[in-house]
DNA sequence: ATGAAAGCGCTAACAC
DNA sequence: GTGTTAGCGCTTTCAT
């Protein structure tokens, strides 16, 4: 079953069957009738691949992240997808599992199946895997690394803004024990998650204490034993930020564990604003990083570049925004 | 750059290019090693487009699920890829947001792609739909759907056992007035798990209470709004088993918010056992349904039916198990 | 072991 | 508005 088929069956040419199922020129109504019930009729679909190969578009954007499995990437992917496929694209999807090396894998599958465009929301980065990318004239869009040229984009996160108001919060409650639990180091938004809470802090005139820095891995495990941790020290913070939600709820884990309550004894605040974070117990305080936004402008920028031509890429500016629920209260007076 | 160039610069044809590139058939070493530099020089990557349609195979499984943002199936996909990228196969997902028309759409996209077998994992199932799979000779596996037949396959979770374990768990507990929240009426596997759990009260003498049957969706608002209901009335159900764990987690966040305490005043039990269970406060004691195994046996499944032509389908059985953790305890003496 | 060449199914010039 | 046809990049007989 192929074009061929459906055009002998309509008494056309294939060309003109590609014409009416691609709307790409004019096509009397009469022709196209005879060719829409040939294609009904035939049970006729195009075969991707070799529209892909005829027309060197492959209608499909890539999208590389570290984890499906971290709830933080399928509502980047399931807003992206939705975004495409309302603009007759497509989505393939790559993990790297963290792996700097799984990077390279994605990319050269990106480039064997002919992405028109590649959005990067992991860290995992080699420049010259970009290189590669570039030299196709693929457009990219990285999530928070900074660097935008040529057919790439970057959607900047602003991070200091809603780790701003987060310590302004804790400082009203009375807070000035605050612990932070990174992300793993390698994580270049981690780190700045991590850089954006020290200067908050001094500019609030507290501070940092290097012991109440700990080192977490976005995972609910890393928080719980981070928090372990803080829980062993003498002087135990008041109150902790954790780099995502997921470290958030193990350090709230954590704290339960040692018959400590949230907020009562310790308050804590996440990062990212997972679907979930309203609904634990207690709610979470966390800061917002909006998903849907995000997909949205990765969209926009491949679509631009691919389509208008538009070959420098621009810088996406995303705020981020503090949400308050129960997971903070005031501090516990001695 | 395609491999033509590479044929040229390696002073081959290129078919024998593509015998080193497949390692289909033995080349010389001497050839293969100026063809492998050549590759290496040029930077040379195949175009999967057109060698699949060249070779009439994609190398690619296609995944159909509901919602990516439901954490049962990531951990599916996951899953699935891993096995599938060890076989050198690659992983196609596509959502139907649990509306069954997107279930044509998605059917036509693997069709287009021409994907070598497809799982399905979502019910929004259509007798056509498989059929127009079952025409082009792709394998299918279905999650629980029970019909095996040339080319499809079947993988059959057993839900009574981890549900008669679950009531026999509570029911040693003391509890007798448990109630159930079911996931969407429409969804096979739901209906499934709720004539488990009628079936399974009435073994053990315990008669079901209409009104302590409800409805939820399968997210945390359902079973918030479901448990909702159950708090009103004049005698509430001392247990509660959700139809799955994001269920069970609105369940217990409406219990909380009525001032109740879990396990305390109510027990509840989950369904699924997603990785956010375990942290859960409490954790919750769940019905645990292995994904890595389901995405295993359906990666196999299709494996088999497009490589060793097993053209026969064949059912797979998976248990499901109780897991006990703290969101069940002894009914409170009145 | 290797090469020549015929497809695979479609798109896009180009001609009419 | 429609047909003809030359690719797109690869695989795969069929020869040799």
């Amino acid at each position: 079953m192929n074009i061929r088929e459906v055009a002998k069956r309509a008494g056309v040419s294939t060309a003109t069957v590609s014409r009416v199922v691609n709307g790409t020129v004019p096509v009397s109504t009469h022709t196209e009738r005879r060719v829409r019930s040939a294609i009904k009729a035939l049970g006729y679909y195009p075969n991707s691949h070799a529209r892909t190969l005829g027309s060197g578009k492959s209608h499909m954007y890539g999208l590389i992240i570290s984890d499906i499995t971290n709830p933080f990437f399928p509502d980047i992917a399931k807003g992206f997808e939705r975004i495409a496929v309302e603009h007759g694209q497509e989505l393939l999807i790559a993990n790297t599992d963290y792996q700097p090396q799984r990077m390279q894998v994605c990319v050269r599958r990106m480039l064997e199946r002919k992405v028109d465009g590649v959005a990067i929301m992991t860290s995992e980065m080699d420049q010259q895997l970009i290189q590669l990318l570039n030299k196709r004239g693929i457009p990219i869009v990285f999530l928070d690394t900074g660097k935008v040229g040529r057919m790439t984009s970057n959607i900047f996160i602003d991070y200091d803004i809603g780790i701003e108001h987060a310590i302004a919060h804790l400082a009203s409650l009375g807070h000035e024990r605050i612990a932070f639990i990174s992300g793993p180091p390698t994580l270049p938004s981690a780190q700045t998650r991590k850089d954006a809470f020290l200067r908050s802090l001094k500019n609030r005139g507290i501070k940092p204490r290097p012991d109440y820095m700990k080192t977490g891995n976005h995972h609910i495990d890393g928080g719980q034993s981070a928090m372990a941790q803080l829980l062993k020290m003498s002087t135990i913070p008041t109150a902790v930020l954790a780099s995502n939600d997921l470290t958030a709820i193990g350090v709230i884990g954590a704290i339960h564990a040692a018959g400590l309550r949230v907020p009562d004894d310790i308050s804590v605040v996440g990062f990212d604003d997972i679907e979930l974070s309203q609904y634990l117990q207690p709610p979470l305080t966390t800061v917002r990083v909006p998903r849907m936004e995000i997909a949205s402008r990765a969209f926009t920028a491949l679509y631009a570049a691919s389509h208008k031509g538009a070959d420098h890429g621009i810088e996406y500016q995303i705020a981020t925004e503090l949400v308050i629920r129960q997971s903070t209260g005031p501090v516990r007076s001695v």
